[in-house]
DNA sequence: TATGAATGAGCTTTCATTCAT
DNA sequence: AATGAATGAAAGCTCATTCAT
């Protein structure tokens, strides 16, 4: 399946083609169906959407540019396509994540742990590099509501612990803002050839979101609120 | 000036044109240019920069696209200058907030409170809303080095409360893309018009990044690191 | 007046601009007319008559677009005026060659070295460098019928030079198409600041084209024809 | 091959388009190139470069203006292949003339012929014809160069006749540009459909650049240099 | 299935010219 | 007489998409 592939750091997606010349050019539909997604993720990602042509993508593939036409309706499509599998990669990991037990701080970070996993990949950080305005407006409607739900997954996450005691009483909106934007950032910066391992990435932001930063004891909630 | 008015929350760009028909035509330079600017960067930040075309901002200002090359020499000198405008406030923000004294964690919750100022106008967020490969490569090599002393503003931050005690050790370089990834995500999602001020905003970030949110006791250095 | 001035070498027009700044602003209608046509002419030769435009012809001279305007009703009527002002000095230096008396050989020559000599200023070598093209079909064909009177006086002038038998009888239009070839090429390659004076390229023309460069005596007319 | 096709006469290309519609659309992609570029040339030399815009070219070949792009990646680079193939041609031409024996008065008339053989073609007068400032910088250097190359033939050719007797001493460099001058000017007002043949008209270009005009004996040197 | 070729729509940019002051 | 500002027209170029083979 694709989906455990791209959970992998992403390889040069040029050695994979299943085009490639002198090789055996009879493969599964399906299989070069997602080569061409993996090859267009990565120039979406690198160039940008738009300045990522589908003759470079094509060329990059050993193909040409109408062959594309045979697996994809248009670019849109493929861009869909990689929405799509990123976001069937954050429901799968988000669901996972909430299989297992514990307090609603334990889950706060078994969901952060999954979600920066899942951004640390290609198809994951689509969803947060690439410019949901290029979609037609059905797709992109269809794409943001995505996206909410993986933010309502940490609200209710965070309330939860709130609830049981493992989570200190804040406002859970801007509290899944603080979290959420930091994990999505994430994808703007991870380069697979950095020094962390993705998995070290991900647990030190579920540590650090959710202890913070500061030597001193927490203020109550009260004094915090006579400070403005 | 801009400056000061860009800090504001965004307003209408359209009720306050130089060119509003029947309006007096005659204005200073400087402010049609600034004009030019408002409109353009609000439209770059709608619609993104290559959907957002000259005849539209032009249309929008009620004259017509070479007018815009009084003002400015292509498209790109446009987009620019309002990086330009987005660092100088990002720059005066932040030696504002170095200005005054405190331990390490209490200016780098001043940091955090002026950076966040910052994210939520206009300007501000072209820097971490707009894509710098848009632009050649001489001027992106400037602003992504001006981004970078922006990170090396947190991070030296961040060393002298670990310094000075008030900040808990960690790695200053991973604590500051927790906490700038955080701030930068503010511009995807801050809306002028939401409930919550700029200033409520930046001071929940500058605690919850510090605090964090659980309501345990932060483990020991040692025993997170027996974690994997 | 202007004639003689543009007969010398090329001067800095620069310098010699009604508009210098600080300098006295009033002068005579007809010198900054003058001077306009002295910075056009040189810009329509050093770039080229679509390439020079008006904003940078004005601002060399320290004025602006529209104020040339004043002047010229269209950049077409500033090329229709240098044009005219080569022509000018075409037809009062071939009339100045007919003028004298001589026989038809030496009256050759001198129109040659008259020829030359205007080609050798820059509303001369409009006639030759600038491309008629760029004017309206009247303009054209007022300044092709030009070109054609300059043509027929030496097409003449060899006819009688053939009939006094100081010439040796050829075909008078190719003649002519060989030495005007010749004197108009001259404006593509002459520069003010080379070592020869235009008086003595003008004398070594007249002569090096009618005496041509052999050694040997001339073979009969008999004999060219049977050469084909 | 094209370089034949291009020394005939010029015909009319609208004929001979290969997108003449209801024709047979496959043909060589060479083919189409050289007819786009017998076209292009056509209209450079009858418009003018810039006045003869891509569309028009495109419109005369029956396709649209983008299709050129799959045989040019710019105006300037079908600008360059028409100065090529003329260099071609000159560079061609020159070399034959010089493989045959002969004085040095004999070679200079048969480059002569050559060279104004060329200059008859559309390809050959695209280098006087056309303006060079029109190219990038280098692609205009090398065509500089090129141009130069051929006025040293002229110079060689003329310095060695003057060496072996069969050609007067004359300034060698003012000699050249007689010659060449008349030569190059053949490119302005030859026509195809002219009465004379180009063989006719560079036999007599030969002839009369070397015999001159004169019927009188060429005056000795010193009294030449004794006029001025 | 794959391709070479072609297209249509759209964009930035340039510049002579005009207008209001 | 002179100017800053604005405009209209037009050009080159790009690219997703389609078509005939």
């Amino acid at each position: 399946m694709l989906k455990e592939e791209v959970m992998l750091r992403r390889h040069k997606a040029e050695e994979s083609s299943p085009w490639a010349p002198f090789e055996d050019r009879r493969r599964a539909r399906d299989e070069k169906r997602e080569a061409v997604l993996r090859m267009a993720v990565q120039m979406f990602l690198d160039e940008g959407y738009h300045r990522a042509t589908l003759n470079e993508v094509a060329a990059r593939l050993n193909i040409t540019k109408p062959a594309l036409y045979n697996y994809f309706r248009s670019k849109e499509e493929i861009l869909i396509e990689c929405y799509r599998l990123g976001q069937d990669m954050f429901e799968a990991s988000i669901a996972a994540s909430e299989r297992e037990n514990g307090d609603g701080l334990d889950r706060l970070r078994r969901l952060i742990r999954a979600y920066a996993g899942v951004m640390m990949t290609d198809f994951g950080m689509c969803l947060v590099r690439l410019d949901d305005r290029e979609l037609s407006s059905e797709a992109r409607a269809r794409v943001r509501k995505a996206k909410r739900t993986y933010d309502a997954a940490f609200r209710t996450t965070i309330a939860e612990g709130v609830a049981d005691g493992s989570i200190r009483p804040r406002d859970a909106k801007l509290a899944t803002l603080v979290i959420t934007g930091s994990l999505n950032w994430i994808g703007q910066w991870y380069r697979p050839d950095g020094e962390l391992s993705p998995a070290a990435i991900a647990d030190e932001f579920a540590l650090r979101l959710t202890e913070g930063f500061s030597a001193r004891r927490p203020r109550s909630k009260k004094s915090e609120q006579t400070r403005r």
